[in-house]
RNA sequence: GCGCCCGUAGCUCAGUUGGAUAGAGUAUCUGGCUUCGAACCAGGUGGUCGGGAGUUCGAAUCUCUCCGGGCGCGCCA
């Protein structure tokens, strides 16, 4: 609606004479929907741009402007308003068009093909598995899948991709872990490292591992049970010694197995807990990108460029020359690749495959993103066709207290005891309700509460509202639009109509912005408009244009709720 | 110290190519069920948009500076 308007206003102002010629594409004005009743449904400022170049009073222009924007057809009336706003008023027959667009093609309203089928890779949650998920890889993995739904109801072809460290020194120091955890089982006193991983979830893993794969040269090893009898120094370099040391004793095929055994009870615990999440990305072994030499590659073309350099045993990339503040290592002094070498060749490989890649990382990955587009640049790779949004920590709130977390003590809130305290549909919805690159309060009170407190219930009883009413129409669903007229649907009813021809617009900001919350906001808005609309307007009443009228407005609505919820990866109950 | 993000009502937050009277929810107070579901609605109270300066017809929004908070700055991932 605001579109159509925009182009009808545009080619009208073309025609208009103002005594100097104008370059309409330097006047950057807008129409929006405006805020308050009173200034109608649609607002212009292109008088008060003009002012500026035409040297004329803004008011003045509006005035002359006024008749040809009343001349537009969808338009009612326009009035001059304020230091020179055109406010327009729609035609009760353009106000009541959504219902009509809605209603005949109801799973086409709101998509656009803004994406012209473009290929994008997205990637988000990634967490390591070398533990569970806990809180703040659910708001990925919310904002993720939701973003995903909307770049393909924008017209893009989108892949979701979750990307496995199952390569490198943390499935080591994994695997160690586990070992002494098994031993700790066995009854034996073991030290575990403060290096290594701590939780609780790797006692339940040794133990699993004990019963099941463990052989008892390993456990009953001394010499093995020795490594583990004092406590190792705080550092990376002592804790590689040790696992030199062990695997050598164990035998590297078997202590690869321990490992791979580890992270994969972990990596199945991550998957079972993201489906039912309603998550389902598709797995990108870090391990494969070495087993096809992706990685080897990737160093040579660095080199046959001339961005690589010797140092102190080391093989750095000279990042600084392409805008990075660091140089950074690629290859270590003991022949040990990086974490990044293998991530450069990741997004090398998927940028050649995609035509966009987006990674949703956290935060504290911002200085990370800087040291990627330049290994990408260094490769002559387009860096636009990168896009990293980086989603805000999430603090859990109880009373007016924190719930303290520490990834590395292993004492965190998992995203699985999450979901079952507050239910999936809650916590994506909470999730879902803050811009990604703002901090974020998770009110565990406020997300218990099974009340009207609570915002998710509140949309979803909108839509269990209009469902109860159909129910008891006995009406059949299929509706039209054609025959409405404003006066039947009731004084309220305009800023729904006015709300329902917004949703398109603003499933397009959400694509254009990569934003998913404004999209929850809307569906609050919709509902409280429902509520009202539901609160003053009775709709199944005797006269049969009034009721199928209104119903037809209900109906529309009832798409629209269900559609956006359904975007969300919310469920929208017909009860309650 | 350097870099990125942030600071809006008591609390949690919306609000960008600079626009009209800064908005929701929650808390608190008042009113509304014999009627399509009260998990709802209507109304009231509540603001120096962190402080200051600048840019202009016009600033929560742009620039500078200061204050306060989060994160990052490794041959970890």
């Amino acid at each position: 609606m605001k579109a159509i308007l925009s182009e009808q206003l545009s080619k009208a102002l073309e025609s208009v004479d103002f005594g100097v010629p104008v370059d309409w594409k330097a006047v950057p004005y807008v129409v929006e929907w405006s805020k308050h009743a009173q200034h109608g449904h649609l607002t212009c400022n292109v008088a008060l741009i003009l002012a500026r170049i035409l040297a004329q009073s803004p008011r003045q222009i509006a005035d002359t402007l006024q008749s040809v924007c009343e001349s537009l057809s969808d338009i009612d009336r326009v009035e001059v308003a304020g230091p020179g706003f055109l406010n327009f008023f729609l035609s009760s027959k353009a106000l009541v068009r959504s219902i009509d667009l809605i209603l005949k093609a109801p799973e086409r309203y709101g998509s656009c093909d803004i994406g012209r089928g473009q290929r994008v890779y997205l990637e988000y949650v990634s967490s390591n598995p070398t533990g569970p998920l806990h809180v703040g890889h659910g708001r990925s993995g919310a904002i993720g899948s939701t973003l995903a739904r909307l770049l393909r109801t924008g017209g893009y072809t989108v892949e979701e991709a979750y990307y496995v460290n199952d390569a490198g020194r943390q499935m080591r120091v994994l695997g160690l872990s586990c070992l002494i955890r098994a031993f700790q089982h066995t009854g034996q006193a073991c030290v575990l490292p403060s290096t290594c991983y701590q939780g609780e979830y790797l006692k339940v893993i040794a133990a699993q591992w004990v019963t099941e794969k463990s052989s008892k040269s390993v456990l009953q090893n001394s010499e093995i049970l020795a490594c583990f009898k004092e406590s190792c120094p705080d550092s990376d370099q002592a804790l590689d010694r040790l696992i030199e040391h062990v695997e050598a004793l164990m035998g590297e095929a078997r202590f690869q197995a321990l490992y791979q055994y580890t992270s994969g009870m972990i990596l199945d615990d991550i998957r079972d807990d993201l489906s039912e999440f309603g998550v389902k990305p598709v797995w990108f072994s870090e391990q494969s990108l070495y087993d096809e030499g992706a990685v080897e590659t990737l160093l040579a073309d660095l080199q046959t460029r001339g961005h690589v350099e010797m140092r102190e045993g080391a093989l750095w990339f000279k990042a600084t020359a392409f805008g990075d503040e660091k140089d950074r290592v690629l290859k270590r002094a003991n022949g040990q690749f990086t974490y990044f070498a293998a991530d450069a060749a990741y997004h090398r490989l998927k940028l050649k495959q995609f035509d966009q890649m987006i990674d949703i990382w956290g935060s504290d990955h911002h200085g990370y993103v800087g040291r990627m587009m330049a290994v990408l640049d260094a490769l002559g790779e387009d860096v636009s066709r990168l896009k990293c949004l980086l989603v805000q920590f999430v603090n859990l709130v109880q009373g007016s207290q924190r719930v303290s977390m520490s990834t590395r003590a292993g004492s965190f809130i998992t995203l699985r005891q999450l979901r079952e305290d507050v239910g999936t549909d809650v916590c994506r919805f909470f999730y879902l309700m803050r811009k990604f690159d703002q901090h974020m309060d998770f009110d565990l009170d406020l997300a218990r509460t099974q009340s009207q407190d609570n915002p998710v219930y509140y949309v979803q009883y909108a839509h269990a509202r209009i469902c109860s009413i159909f129910d008891q129409s006995g009406d059949s669903d299929v509706l039209h639009g054609q025959n409405i007229s404003l006066s039947q649907l009731g004084d309220q009813a305009e800023p729904l109509l006015c709300l329902l021809a917004q949703y398109p617009e603003v499933i397009m900001s959400c694509v254009k912005l990569y934003e998913v919350h404004s999209l929850v906001f809307y569906l609050q808005d919709l509902a409280s408009l429902l509520h009202r609309y539901y609160n003053t307007e009775q709709c199944l009443v005797e006269d049969d244009c009034v009721r199928t009228s209104r119903l037809a407005l209900l109906a529309s609505v009832r798409h629209i709720l269900a559609k956006g919820l359904a975007l969300l990866g919310v469920k929208a109950p017909e009860r309650m």
